[in-house]
RNA sequence: GCUGGGGUAGUGAAGUGGUUAAACACGGCAGACUGUAAAUCUGCUCCCUCUGGGUUCGGGGGUUCGAAUCCCUCCCCCAGCA
């Protein structure tokens, strides 16, 4: 059997209020992870006009890319020693396996990817399957990129093969994330097969570690879905933490498709409260401060999502007093930086509204850059801080009064 | 002064006698964004009492059933020649 260099410590007292919430530390080859922790998202091994250099000032702590979007250079991230190495970030990484793309380029091709449940059970809102640019059997995905036409088929085993080559500390078994339109007997035969898939996919995980012996060990995380039925989820959560082949099982959960916003705590609560307790959890794909909250609570340990690195290149700027669309003209002439409390670089360099409101809407290329720059820190260093702080607030015991606080002023 | 080209939304422009002029692009204003087909996408952008109605193609006049479009004249811009 082959040591694993990955694992899990709760650090925080047992709270009676939120008896699945936790603050803890991940242990990887890369290093630890204090959590919870948001992990910034680089889908590509780097994240959208962030360098290693600036993740690091801003306390991130956790990269996480994906294995669909970096398929062709797996062999080449390899040869380079690995996502870590390979990126510069030289920090711990996570991937993606490629099953949020099974949605997000089928079912749900060109839309926003909605959390209405009004749009449940509708399947009159899903994607035609021939203008899909995934298509789903038992056996893996059709993958077509619509600009090369060139197909790739995913498979389990594939994407296993694929994320191990990339070296992550921390891979996803590849899954089928549904649409919140699919019917209930769609996602009953959709979550047989990433049961399947998670079976196949720690089986070549098995294989794949025993091949690469000499490489840090990669932790793999079992996905669970079942969109908002809890009956599924609940399923999920057993089939996933029993599965054991040869004596391996899952490293820790990561909780996918959780899609339904009025639904969060139920779903998030009935998986965690089945899965073990000594594993990390892994919410994927949110990170609005009401998800991490709720989040925390129902005992998710780390969270990823574009949605602060996207915002803020789209004008998006988070503040302890809500968000503002720096884009607007009222802030052409305001001369207070972002957020008056923050202590991101940009904030603390004393970068103005009006400036970069102005290098936001330039002609010039290089503003955009500059922009993004500027305010990707800004934003990424507002999540990476809630999760500091609500860390802090669960290991001192003062959760409740930290989130009274910020609910306060950010919802108000 | 002469010759030629041209004046159409904030800008650049389509339209060159006949369906309701203003397509399209940029700019402007607003919105969206949740495991990144996303430095993206959507809407609005002449005026009004706005589910409708009205005014406009540099100004004026003319030809015609009908003119941004043809003619005359004036003004302005550009190029060349004096």
């Amino acid at each position: 059997m082959i040591e694993r260099d990955f694992g899990f410590d709760i650090v925080s007292p047992t709270n009676g209020k939120y008896p699945l919430m936790r603050a803890g530390i991940i242990h990887t080859p890369h290093g630890d992870i204090r959590t919870p922790n948001f992990n910034v998202v680089g889908t590509h091994g780097q994240v959208k006009f962030l360098p290693p250099a600036d993740m690091h000032s801003i306390g991130a702590q956790v990269m996480l890319s994906n294995g669909y979007h970096l398929f062709r250079r797996a062999t080449v991230i390899s040869a380079s020693g690995g996502l870590a190495k390979w990126s510069d970030w030289n920090g711990p990484t996570f991937t993606d396996s490629g099953g949020f793309q099974v949605m997000s380029l089928g079912s749900g091709l060109g839309k926003v990817i909605s959390v209405d449940l009004a749009d449940a059970d509708d399947e009159s809102k899903l994607r035609e399957p021939d203008e899909r640019l995934a298509q789903v059997d038992d056996e893996g995905v059709l993958f077509r990129d619509p600009y090369s036409s060139r197909i790739i088929k995913f498979t389990p085993e594939l994407s296993i093969e694929t994320q191990h080559k990339i070296g992550a500390d921390v891979m996803m078994s590849f899954d089928e994330l549904t649409n919140i339109s699919d019917s209930y007997d769609y996602n009953v035969r959709a979550l047989e097969r990433t049961r399947r898939w998670a079976e196949r996919g720690l089986r070549e995980h098995i294989r794949q570690t025993e091949l690469r012996k000499n490489r840090p060990y990669q932790a793999l995380y079992g996905v669970l879905q079942g969109s908002y039925y809890l009956d599924l989820r609940a399923k999920a959560a057993r089939d996933i933490s029993e599965m054991n082949i040869n004596g391996w099982d899952f490293d820790g959960f990561g909780l996918g498709g959780v899609l339904a916003k009025d639904n969060l705590a139920d779903i998030l609560t009935t998986m965690c409260e089945i899965l073990p307790v000594n594993k990390p959890r892994h919410l994927l794909g949110l990170s609005h401060p009401d998800d991490i909250f709720v989040g925390v609570e129902t005992g998710s340990d780390t969270f990823d999502c574009v949605a602060p690195t996207r915002e803020a290149r789209h004008g998006r700027i988070y503040t302890m007093d809500g968000n503002f669309n720096l884009k607007k003209s009222e802030f052409k002439d305001d001369e207070r930086v972002l957020d008056a409390e923050c202590d991101c670089p940009t904030c603390r360099a004393g970068h103005s509204r009006a400036e970069l409101r102005a290098l936001l809407k330039s002609s010039e290329l290089s503003d955009h850059a500059m922009a993004y720059n500027l305010l990707t820190i800004h934003n990424v260093r507002f999540i990476v801080r809630l999760c500091e702080q609500i860390r802090q607030a669960i290991i001192d015991g003062y959760y409740d009064e930290y989130k009274q606080a910020f609910w306060q002023r950010y919802y108000k």
